[in-house]
DNA sequence: CTAGAAGCTAGAGCGCTGTCTAGGTCAAGC
DNA sequence: GCTTGACCTAGACAGCGCTCTAGCTTCTAG
């Protein structure tokens, strides 16, 4: 808790590259700029860890570097704009949430034609998969 | 079924850009090359459509444009090439549910966040969620 | 006949998110 | 003293997926 920490152990723990650390900086993603030791070398705390490995979340599930900016700008303020913080992750909560509805729709076409190509293939019928030459379109609906 | 439609018809009916469309076009993710009429402009079918929302279906669910144009390629081959394309679907089928877990992850973390922010509002006790002003991370989890 | 909408090609440009390079400092070990 | 390795800054470059521009043709309506 007290160590300190390289940016180089900062990147083994966060799987984050030590560029992009640098990089983030820059952009202001650390609620606080990191401290130096006095040859200039970055000092990490694992406060500064853990606040990356929400970033890292964050971006993860689509937010971008904007948002998080503005996000961590939010919290860098202090106490008086919870509602604002909170209007914030909730949209962001939304979206993820529409992400995944959208991933499970797009795994259901997948899986269809999976499924069809797995039937196809164990019953030997695989060329009945295409109609003709010309047509460029799967069949995989049954009733095209 | 067999009108033929414009670009711009196709990317009404599709979402795509009409600039998109001859990008995808370009790339070689169409199954085969748009037919054109005498003046050179393109007239799609409609599987074509069926094949352009395909891909849309993949590339919302990040498949890289190489990706599908390798499936493209496969397809455009013919029969024979069935256990190949079934391996890449399968592959993409892999991702996509790897995304929606990791996105459900994610989702965990900041319903999290929202929930605790959400509690701290209505318990007017919001500047708690502060330890110090030297402290870069929120203390969102009870017992940090 | 003319204007406007839609299409065409080739290729430049862009937004985002990093990644890498050049050129340098600093500390430890041989 | 010299090498090695981790670190520093500033800024160039890269990959992806479009998007837009320039300059032109072609069709349709008025």
């Amino acid at each position: 808790m007290s160590t300190g920490l390289s940016i180089g152990q900062v990147a083994e723990r966060t799987g984050l590259s030590v560029h992009a650390l640098r990089f983030y900086e820059r952009e202001g993603l650390l609620a606080d700029p990191v401290r130096r030791e006095s040859n200039g070398r970055r000092v990490y705390t694992e406060d500064d860890v853990e606040w990356l490995d929400m970033c890292i979340k964050f971006r993860s599930s689509g937010m971008p570097l904007d948002t998080i900016r503005k996000y961590t700008d939010l919290v860098r303020q202090g106490p008086g704009n919870e509602q604002d913080r909170l209007a914030l992750l909730r949209s962001h909560q939304d979206h993820v949430n529409a992400q995944i509805q959208d991933l499970k729709e797009c795994l259901n076409v997948i899986t269809h034609k999976v499924d069809i190509y797995q039937q196809h293939l164990a019953a030997g019928t695989a060329d009945c998969l295409w109609v003709a030459p010309s047509s460029t379109a799967e069949n995989t609906s049954a009733a095209s």
